[in-house]
DNA sequence: CCCCATTCGTTGCCTCTGCAACCAATAGCA
DNA sequence: TGCTATTGGTTGCAGAGGCAACGAATGGGG
């Protein structure tokens, strides 16, 4: 077998250079970890939401979760109320500096990530969303339960 | 943004749950990690190399790929020779039982990414390859360096 | 109403791995 | 030949994250 045609081999290959490019965007500038990350920009387009739902397709481990989100309450990020229908969680939102970090991150992520596609016609970005998601489909049905192997 | 529309996002959950995939066969029946499982296939094809030529393109970091070596080594799969030309650097070469892993793994990594790859048209393989070599190509150019985040 | 199963979230433990410092060997150059 | 720069590889250290066990709260029978 030859490891550089192999598929998977080189989505990893793929997929660990763009999180190294997005890295030096949200590590490098905001200090915020690759699941700190997800967590903000989760808060910031859904406004409120418990730690459960931060990880809806499995693909961030709970206590991952759990510790993302102690880091940015610590940091004065995150705010969390108890929910008094269900005391077992919690509603998680943004605190005013972590929206601001929110607004000034996203749009240079969604840059970095412009600047990736910017190299395909927009056919061809059509065409790598569609092959992404059957891809996905069918790697999950071949993936244990849920489990994933993480990173950016 | 949209986290689950994003480029970046999306490819990592897709290699994550490749590897997840992947990580049944060469970890959980083989007990390789997956530096180990590239430095298997990689001496499987080549025949004997250096530490260094295993990661080409910096997918893997150098003392990832020592620490694998090392491992296998002690489990007598991989056996070291130094080179008499440059004593700095010595070759790897699989040892009979390591070759017996690789013969028996590596069929069956193939047929998890033919299964994975089964929900596409040859065609449609063919344009995924090339989109994904045009993609690597310029995240290449974004990422620091020669960095990567790594994972199976 | 009680008991058991389930769910949300946290934490201890352990492994993995990136980084940087380091050693040994080599190469380049005067 | 000597002196410095570079390269192959190893290792100490620290951070990150998966797993599993746990505690707290809830829900679903009987």
């Amino acid at each position: 077998m030859v490891l550089e045609e192999f598929l998977p081999y080189r989505l990893n290959v793929l997929a660990g250079l763009t999180s190294s490019a997005l890295a030096q965007i949200y590590a490098e500038r905001y200090g915020l970890s690759i699941p700190a990350w997800r967590v903000i920009v989760t808060l910031g387009q859904y406004e409120c939401r418990t730690a459960r739902d931060m990880a809806p397709d499995g693909v961030m481990h709970k206590s991952t979760v759990s510790r993302a989100v102690a880091a940015l309450e610590k940091r004065g990020l995150v705010k969390r109320r108890p929910n008094l229908d269900d005391r077992r969680e919690e509603w998680l939102a943004l605190t005013p500096q972590g929206r601001a970090i929110y607004e000034a991150v996203a749009p240079e992520a969604l840059a970095v990530g412009e600047r990736l596609l910017s190299v395909l016609t927009s056919q061809e970005q059509k065409t790598l969303s569609a092959l992404i998601d059957k891809l996905t489909q069918q790697a999950r049905l071949l993936a244990p339960q849920d489990a994933e192997g993480d990173e950016a």
